[in-house]
RNA sequence: GGGCCGCUAGCUCAGCAGGUAGAGCAACGCCCUUUUAAGGCGUGGGUCAUUGGUUCGAAUCCAAUGCGGCUCACCA
């Protein structure tokens, strides 16, 4: 199974998944993880990570090896601030300093804030052939799993402290613990630990209310190990394998340093990383998007580009280099793109067989489903012509899919959902200039000199009589008559022609696009020149 | 201050298992028997930031430098 994996000039991805066979040995079962606090939308940046993990596992399984993907949901983290654009902010500021689990969803779409964030990943990502098994760290901590970590994290304080010392401008105090404590009064983490009793009793204080109490970690919901000390600790206690980072933690002195030191006071030893950069935004101009605010999530990326052409701008690209998601016309680019890379995937482009290789690796972990790879090509048109045809039918996507007559029923789906996305990228995000409508047959016509009413009725007879029958070129020629035959001059007469069929003064090469809307709908747009 | 990323055609970028510089857009030209372009074909255009090194050979590897950006040194 591995050997038509080639190691040398792979994709990253596959590289990666060798190193990690290197690092770790040969093992049963290799442990790959990704995680996040769900303290806001999940956005597109946030999405590199997860198919990162995912590509990566795609890759060791390839080679024969089984793989545990988790998500960790941070869901017991801090809730810091209050975002933009939530309803009821008052309401909210009450909850801040409380773990995020026990903050309310004032948009009512789950049972608390974390879980509204998190309910909407989980949604969205078998949309892209995603399937982690998440973890929910709340229900984790507050069910005392990780007492045994706190306790070691406890018993190891000093040489925990030294470790995160090392890269700290100011070092932590003498009487600093590596554990942090919700008030059992008021849910909130403004508490100072006072003392541990070398076992697992733990004395606190209450800093807003000023209240002193001792608990147990075996038995009480409200302990949490700090973030560079839960991170190792997680990793030991799922032996993680693999886990990339962004480069706030992938940098000197930053979180993986520290834990990469600290996970073996827990007794693991680091996962192999990797580091991601930053996704940016093109194109957006100003739009709100469904979170809110200048962001984007993998539902508003899904809104403009298929399943396969959304992983397509993750795999093509190196991850630790920072990229632009396009809303733009660069959108046309990226489908031309992803066409051309389906051609040479399946023979039909002639490529040097070095980039041939890497092509094709490209599509296949583009697919939504790396168990059904497509056995022939989608349906390939370039993407402008089928803004054409949208705009022809007025954004009724099965009226373009029955116009097109050299469909195969293999094809249709992913045409079908090609087109949504086409819509909604001309309805959303095209320029003004790009887009136009039909003129319908009850609009007021456009004001003309009579012998502009000539030509159009001109070209309109033509239309009815020959246009079935004629080639596009003869047809081109036609135009061409009918304005010298009544004396306009070519300019003026395509102006014209234009302003009657779609109220501009531009529009796609004309006789092709009157080919395309067909004798029916032109004949009752120009009837209303007809002398 | 440490670490990292980027610097390739006018613009946006690809190329980075070292082996004759690429794409899209823009420009220019031609074409659809006649100057619409959101069509077709074609052309031009780059000392691959600089300097040095390794090599038969460097955009690609190494080292310094410059410019731009990110990040850590709070929290996570």
């Amino acid at each position: 199974m591995s050997n038509d994996v080639k190691k040398e000039g792979a994709h990253w991805a596959d590289q990666m998944a060798e190193r990690i066979i290197r690092e770790k040995g040969d093992k049963d079962m290799y442990t790959c993880a990704s995680g996040i606090t769900p303290s806001g939308t999940v956005h597109i940046g946030n999405f590199r990570e997860i198919i990162t993990v995912d590509l990566v596992v795609r890759a060791l399984r390839q080679r024969g090896k089984k793989v545990r993907f988790i998500y960790s949901w941070d869901d017991y983290d801090v809730f810091r601030k209050v975002p933009k654009n939530m309803p009821e902010p008052d309401l909210l500021e009450k909850y801040l300093r409380k773990p995020i689990t026990l903050v309310p969803d004032t948009t009512h779409y789950a049972e608390n804030y974390a879980r509204a964030n998190e309910v909407r990943v989980e949604k969205i990502l078998p949309t892209v052939g995603i399937y982690p098994e998440y973890l929910y760290q709340a229900e984790r901590y507050r069910s005392n799993r990780y007492v045994n970590g706190i306790k070691t994290a406890l018993e190891h304080r000093d040489e925990i402290r030294k470790i995160l010392d090392e890269y700290r401008t100011e070092p932590l105090k003498e009487d600093w613990y590596p554990v942090s404590v919700f008030s059992s009064f008021t849910d909130k983490d403004n508490t100072t630990v006072l003392s541990w009793d070398g076992e697992y009793g733990i004395t606190y204080r209450d800093d807003d209310l000023g209240k002193e109490e001792t608990i147990d970690i075996r038995t009480t919901p409200n302990t949490k190990l700090p973030w560079r000390i839960d991170w190792p600790m997680r990793w030991a206690e799922e032996n993680v394998d693999f886990e990339p980072g962004g480069k706030d933690h992938l940098t000197e002195g930053g979180s993986y340093d520290t834990s990469k030191k600290v996970v073996e006071i827990f007794g693991g030893k680091a996962p192999v990383s990797m580091r991601y950069d930053f996704i940016k935004l093109k194109g957006m101009g100003g739009k709100i998007s469904s979170s809110g605010g200048e962001v984007a999530d993998l539902y508003d990326v899904l809104e403009i580009y298929t399943p396969e052409i959304v992983r397509y701008l993750f795999v093509g690209t190196r991850p630790n280099s920072e990229f632009a998601i396009s809303f733009d016309l660069d959108v046309l680019k990226i489908y031309e793109d992803y066409d051309n890379c389906e051609r040479i995937y399946f023979g039909l482009l002639d490529v040097k067989e070095q980039r041939k290789e890497k092509e094709k690796r490209i599509y296949e972990l583009s697919q939504v489903d790396p168990e059904s790879i497509p056995t022939e090509p989608g349906y390939q048109v370039p993407f402008r012509h089928l803004c054409n045809l949208l705009q022809i039918y007025e954004g009724d996507i099965e009226k373009v899919i029955a116009s097109l007559t050299d469909v195969k029923p293999g094809q249709v789906d992913r045409l079908r959902t090609r087109l949504t996305c086409a819509w909604n990228w001309i309805t959303t995000y095209a320029p003004e200039d790009f887009k136009w409508s039909l003129a319908k047959s009850d609009d007021e016509p456009v004001a003309l000199y009579e012998k502009e009413k000539k030509a159009l009725s001109d070209l309109r007879g033509y239309v009815n009589e020959h246009l079935d029958a004629c080639s596009e070129k003869e047809f081109s020629e036609y135009i061409y008559k009918a304005a010298a035959d009544n004396g306009l001059e070519n300019a003026d007469f395509f102006r014209i022609t234009y302003l009657a069929l779609i109220g501009k003064e531009k529009g796609p090469k004309l006789a092709g696009f009157i080919k395309i809307c067909g004798k029916d709908r032109i004949d009752s747009i120009l009837s209303k020149y007809q002398e």
